[in-house]
DNA sequence: GCGACAG
DNA sequence: ATCTTGTCGC
């Protein structure tokens, strides 16, 4: 695919920060995905062994989950894990795997926030710049927000808020399991994410996308 | 100063 | 994320 880089990688933590603020500006976080028009859907995920990081992305038919292209990459990871700044750890490692892609997915599915974040920029949002077309942010714990109790039905939702904002969804994708904390990344709004996020998990707690991904980026040593 | 804290 | 066997439950 083609991208849209933002930035270099080697930053420090310090200004990395300061990256955060100034690309939230940019992202576009109240528009509807089109999901009638929803072709091709992508999982993104990164594993990390030995101190390498192993992404892989993998695309598939919607709304039936067949497999029509997987890529990976590998290389060092670049930096530590500090809760904010995933992208800066991830980034290097999925933009080499993003360059690979020969589809064009309708929309990304990251294992992580979108503007579910302390500065409304997880990987999701930051990743969705690089690729300009609509990514959603399906974190498995919370990093921000607070929420009312959540029916126990699969298919249950409610607000998931952080200063009197609100920054996603808190979503039962299967009853008796964890919820999923669900947000736009870019390109896309809370109630389609949330629409997208359930139609991709008819019978798991993860988005088919995201199973995949993980499987795939476990899966070479 | 004391907790909270995606993957 | 990763370290790790068997085991409880649908």
């Amino acid at each position: 695919m083609r991208l849209h880089p933002r930035h270099a990688w080697d930053v420090t933590p310090g200004e990395a920060v300061a990256l955060q603020k100034r690309l939230a500006a940019d992202l576009v976080t109240d528009r509807p995905i089109d999901l009638a028009a929803v072709r091709l859907v992508a999982g993104v995920d990164v594993s990390v062994k030995e101190g390498r990081s192993q992404a892989a992305i993998v695309v598939s038919t919607f709304p039936d989950f067949r497999v029509v292209e997987t890529v990976t990459a590998e290389r060092p990871t670049p930096f530590p894990y500090i809760p904010g700044l995933l992208s800066f750890r991830e980034g290097p490692v999925l933009e080499e795997a993003f360059g690979r892609l020969a589809a064009e997915p309708d929309v990304f599915l990251f294992d992580g926030m979108g503007t579910a974040h302390p500065r409304r920029i997880g990987i999701a949002c930051h990743m969705g710049l690089w690729l300009e077309r609509p990514t959603i942010g399906c974190g498995k714990t919370r990093l921000v927000g607070r929420n009312a109790p959540l029916p126990e039905e699969k298919g249950a939702h409610v607000p998931l808020v952080d200063r009197a904002e609100t920054i996603g969804a808190v979503v039962r994708t299967r009853a008796g399991t964890h919820p999923l904390f669900i947000s736009p990344g870019h390109l896309a709004d809370i109630p389609t994410a949330v629409a997208l996020v359930l139609a991709c998990a008819p019978k798991f707690r993860l988005p088919e996308p995201i199973r995949q991904a993980h499987k795939a980026a476990g899966a070479f040593a």
